[in-house]
DNA sequence: GTCCTTGCAAATAGTTTGCAAGCCG
DNA sequence: CGGCTTGCAAACTATTTGCAAGGAC
């Protein structure tokens, strides 16, 4: 994979931001910096850097995929009201009883739906 | 919501269909019984069941939605090998942490990625 | 009879892709 | 230089929607 502005803005934009973005969202912040980047070139590279393991993908309930800088395992809290995405701890021993039968997890992906502490209040 | 033969086809489809299905492979099982029901038609239900939580859906690598109509809370498995989707239990504490902040988990959704037993076995 | 639901077809929208030009190594 | 990458625009595809006719209650 080479080295292009395009990508090392794309990566470092989804990492500075602790956020979750959508792939417009990225191209619209990556467009301050390179305003003639195209979309294709934002899907392309979130496709590659996806593939690498340098960011994840969160799906809401939204039509559209989330993208994270941040890697490391960790669950999304969805809230359905104020529609923000809040990062929680996976337990570690969550899939012990899959390994167990011969299955190989590589990837594993938590998504809580419900109403963050924020809204539930209300 | 009322009672069509359109919505209780779609229903017992995948309630008998132990397997989890696209909008898709959905109006082509329900096409044989009601051959001039509409993809409209389909897509209509599977938001309404969804919303009234009497069918489940998940989300894989895949660009598309899948459906279960096996709704009791359960973890899936895609395989990246065979692509078939298993089902396991989920473990009842997983989110234990989360409600004690408050938070109000409505739904969760757990799907691991990797290879099941049979692909990794190869 | 009311009004939810359907079939149809057209519209959306997110994402992908073909191509010629550009740039990294 | 070679070939991965880009910008652009057109193509795709899953899903949604407007509308008039149909059917459940």
């Amino acid at each position: 994979m080479r080295e292009t502005k395009q990508r090392t803005a794309i990566l470092e934009f989804l990492r500075s931001k602790r956020q979750h973005c959508s792939a417009s969202e990225v191209y619209d912040a990556v467009r301050v910096k390179i305003p003639n980047i195209s979309l294709g070139t934002v899907y392309r590279n979130l496709g590659n850097l996806l593939e690498k393991g340098e960011i994840i993908s969160v799906e809401t309930s939204d039509k559209c995929v989330y993208y994270d800088g941040f890697t490391s395992s960790h669950a999304h809290f969805v809230c359905s009201e104020c529609k923000n995405i809040f990062d929680f701890p996976l337990t570690l021993d969550a899939h012990k009883e899959i390994d167990d039968m011969g299955f190989l997890v590589e990837n594993e992906r938590v998504v809580y739906y419900g109403k963050c502490a924020n809204c539930n209040k209300k």
